[in-house]
DNA sequence: CTTTTCAAAATTATAGATAATTTTTGATTC
DNA sequence: GAATCAAAAATTATCTATAATTTTGAAAAG
């Protein structure tokens, strides 16, 4: 719960904190989220509270019911797909127009974050290196409500991710990054593009082998 | 200022209303949004409108700077062209899985509203008409979130056509449309998304013949 | 043992009040 | 006349209080 410097207000700060809770499943989806409680361990008022509720709201991570109280939002299988569909739409737009502005110290960035990737000893660090990796080659298309979508988007994708594989993480060599990195170098974006999407679109579609422990989905979750 | 039955709470009412005249121009870019004043219109306090901003904030439609108030966001050609952009790629997944839900109903009513757009005397009407042509054939693929964004997307490309086209509407007869609704009679989803995103693309982009009195910008806006 | 009912407790939504900050305005200086 | 400064006014962000609604839970009825 941290003070970062970008939290201008407390209803920023609260949203913040509160969003990374729901992302890693310390808040389980239906949660009641209630305005006093919250306000008493941030020391606050509810009427940031009830702010930040509306951002929460906004991004997909809570649902609220006037004169019910707010919950943390609940997903299925249905959901993971449309955020990995729609995931895969704007991160081919923005890769399209980010193409002319990579420059090989961005790409040798986002190799660096692929290599930490598949070095992550759990899947915490290795969604941090991966959603730093997409943002790195996606930046430069330099369309700020694109990279917002993105971004939210990609929040919803790693709650996903966490609620899948709260344990038992198994280091992998990200052949898809690799490929799409080697194709920007060549200039190739719409090869890079095409990657990308496929990339991105395997969330929640294909099989995957069961874990020890059973616990498992039967669906891809990485991307 | 209508109360709407899905106002549920007077933020929704007055995050409703204030969209509203941002999108068709009463409140002009960079316009204070000042709270006290505006409970004051809506005869509430403060509290709801705060929660209000907060929804115009994530639909891109207001800018909040800590302490300095909420203005209206201003935008530019560039921005016309990334919400063209994010709408053609969301429209194009959306129409993908929408195709197999589509009854001769559903394409009947599309039909329906092609023709009112075409007949339409002014921009608003024409506009209503578009929309509802979009919505009736992408709602089907039952993708809440997508379609959320979509909706977000569509305001703001209202905003800008309204801002663009504040006189001097002239009948068209829209072609794609029409090309749209054929290929989906034939069950040709994959060509009606191909039309639908060349149609959506071409807002913010080709020059336009200048209109009399010469304020026209030189860029398609409609779609 | 389950269902219903109803009052108590908890909770939400809104209003009213206050502290902190920014903007405005108008006098003063250069 | 333009620039500077300070006090006044306006505005934002937050807190405290209150009304309205929902939830809880225990007693009563079936």
């Amino acid at each position: 719960m941290s003070r970062e410097p970008e939290d201008n207000t407390i209803a920023a700060r609260i949203a913040r904190v509160l969003a990374e809770r729901i992302v890693h499943g310390e808040l389980a989806p239906g949660a009641r989220l209630r305005q006093d409680h919250i306000a008493e361990e941030f020391e606050t008022s509810h009427v940031p509270v009830r702010e930040a509720f509306r951002r929460l709201e906004a991004q997909g991570l809570a649902i609220s019911e006037p004169r019910r109280g707010v919950r943390v939002a609940s997903f299925d299988l249905a959901e993971v797909r449309e955020v990995a569909e729609m995931r895969a739409a704007l991160e081919v737009l923005a890769l399209k127009h980010a193409g002319r502005h990579l420059t090989p110290a961005i790409l040798d960035a986002a190799e660096e974050a692929t290599r930490e990737g598949d070095a992550a000893a759990d899947v915490h660090a290795w969604e941090e290196a991966n959603r730093r990796f997409h943002r790195l080659i996606l930046t430069p298309c330099a369309m700020p409500r694109l990279l917002a979508s993105i971004d939210d988007l990609h929040a919803a994708s790693a709650r996903f991710l966490f609620s899948a594989w709260r344990s038992g993480w198994e280091k992998r060599t990200d052949h898809d990054h690799r490929a799409i990195l080697a194709a920007l170098r060549q200039g190739k974006a719409e090869e890079a593009a095409s990657i990308l999407q496929k990339h991105v679109q395997w969330i929640g579609r294909a099989p995957q082998p069961a874990q020890k422990g059973g616990e498992r989905q039967a669906f891809a979750i990485v991307g």
